[in-house]
RNA sequence: GGUGGGGUGGCAGAGUGGUUGAAUGUACCGGUCUUGAAAACCGGCAGACCCUUUCUAGGGUCUCGAGGGUUCGAAUCCCUCCCCCACCGCCA
């Protein structure tokens, strides 16, 4: 969430966030609902603080009053019973006034409340204007040697692609249909070699973060209590893409929720706590089951592994010191880790600045990889796909936005206490960028050839097929 | 699931209706002492929010698991919920 403060001195900053992500928050109302919430409080604060005055100066005589009036004589009652009201008069008024209070503060709060959750994050200064994924501007390129972005797939490896479906049917990798029958649409078994593909591109990119990046690797909770949902920034806008488990329902406990990422169980670990800074910058990994209902994702990417339900991701995030410059190099950093791991496995790809309006409630930047994905795309003359780019990877910048909601601080080196700035960016999702990985090593016989880096994670194996 | 015991400041641990935001210990920070350290002694040591401000402070409200209630006044009494611990049962 935002600072109020600076909404308060700044409110153009925001509405122009507003403006430029596309959204629909109302600045003005949250600006009003503010003042009025400040000036019920003020009234309330006032009375209490008149209400604790009288409590310390006469308090103790009503006790006092109050013990004498029970072995009181009839004779002597009225006059300790006068003595008494007069004492209560006052603060009993008092206690109507707060009380009056809070009734109208119960009526504001709630909607300040929502108003101001839903304040997105406004968008870095250098970030692109646009209204949607289509004016996000690619930042650069890369392709393995011997493959180049200006040829068709066949033109490059002399061969007509086969798509990932085609691939994982013919070596039995995945198993659709038991899944649809098990669990529904966007369901599926991993089987063999499918699995140990999946497992090993998991594996491969936890050790590469712990090993070569100096990641802490974590396993954190995948059904998370509502407030993580909140703290991390998914709530309230994404409620619909959590699965919910509505443990109420039953009577008992609270509700949970499945995580969608990783960076759920991460970044709550330390909600609500002020860490050393001698601590930060926190780096960590995690490798997570991710679930998703692709709630308003109806009729896409229907087939195969692209969109589905659940899949396994290695997830990074990395909390660091409220400044900006050290913000932007970790985000470099956290990608370069990506292009690196794409690069050693072998696939295409590209880098895009998302502009203003392609950016969710939380990030002030993100940068998507795109893998490119020969069996993807618009069906070209001779009845094969013509390849297109599908998104596997998304960094963040979230600036002091989701640390704030979580509540997660640190004391700088003047004593002062701050919030914390967060980053997040997908290491590897499983089986999502299977596709690419198989699309792309296979051969002309529709064997596939795993990957170096992976073999050792496969028990040798360097050939599925 | 059953029974019992608990949730108070970084930790430990008092406190059962009236200057208790909270004794005490300990940890931590600063100082004195010391060649240095330890010990001892002195001082400091929660956070959120609101108001004012000569931008450095000052004033106020709230917070003793959460929420609600009783009361002039609640850490303390009542209700609901959550969580933790122990033992038993069940179980991957």
């Amino acid at each position: 969430m935002i600072d109020l403060k600076e909404l308060r001195e700044n409110p153009d900053r925001f509405r122009n966030g507003v403006r430029d992500k596309c959204m629909d928050v109302d600045i003005d109302r949250l600006l009003a609902l503010d003042e009025a919430r400040r000036a019920v409080l003020m009234r309330q604060e006032n009375a209490r603080a008149e209400q604790n005055r009288i409590g310390k100066e006469s308090g103790a005589r009503m006790g006092q009053l109050k013990g004498k009036l029970k072995s009181a004589s009839d004779a002597e009652k009225p006059q300790l019973e006068r003595e008494l009201a007069e004492l209560e008069a006052k603060p009993t008024a008092l206690k109507a006034q707060v009380h009056e209070c809070e009734v109208e503060m119960a009526q504001i709060e709630p909607q300040w409340k929502a108003l101001w959750m839903q304040v997105p994050q406004p968008p870095a200064q250098d970030v692109p204007k646009g209204k949607g994924s289509d004016d996000n501007v690619e930042v650069r390129r890369w392709a393995p040697p011997g493959f180049d972005f200006a040829k068709t797939f066949a033109e490059n490896r002399g061969f007509t692609p086969r798509t990932h479906l085609e691939l994982v049917k013919m070596h039995g990798l995945v198993d659709f249909e038991r899944g649809v029958k098990m669990a529904g649409t966007r369901h599926y078994v991993m089987c063999g070699l499918g699995m140990r593909l999946h497992q090993a591109v998991l594996r491969y990119a936890v050790d590469f973060m712990a090993d070569q990046r100096g990641f802490s690797p974590m396993g954190v909770p995948v059904i998370v209590k509502e407030e993580c949902m909140i703290g991390t920034g998914f709530f309230p806008a994404g409620r619909e893409q959590a699965y919910h488990i509505e443990e109420s329902a039953r009577g008992s406990g609270h509700d949970l929720f499945l995580t969608g990422t990783g960076e759920v169980g991460l970044m709550g670990i330390h909600a609500d706590e002020i860490v050393p800074a001698e601590s930060l910058p926190l780096k960590y990994c995690t490798v997570s089951t991710c679930f998703r209902r692709e709630a308003g994702a109806a009729g896409k990417d229907t087939a195969g592994l692209y969109r589905i339900h659940q899949f396994d991701k290695v997830e990074q995030v990395v909390v660091c010191r409220a400044d900006e410059q050290e913000s932007r190099a970790w985000h470099a950093q956290m990608i370069q880790s990506v292009e690196t791991i794409l690069q050693s496995l072998g696939l295409a790809y590209r880098l895009l600045q998302c502009c203003t309006g392609d950016l969710g409630v939380k990030n002030e930047d993100m940068i998507d990889i795109e893998s490119w994905m020969p069996g993807r795309g618009e069906l070209g003359r001779d009845g094969a796909p013509t390849g297109a780019f599908g998104e596997t990877h998304s960094a963040s910048r979230l600036g002091d936005f989701q640390c704030r909601r979580l509540n997660l601080r640190y004391k700088d080196e003047t004593g002062k206490l701050r919030f914390a700035y967060a980053l997040n960016n997908t290491v590897i999702a499983s089986p999502r960028v299977l596709i690419p990985i198989l699309e792309m090593h296979q051969q002309a016989d529709g064997s596939i050839r795993v990957p170096e880096v992976l073999r050792p994670y496969m028990g040798g194996i360097a050939q599925i097929g």
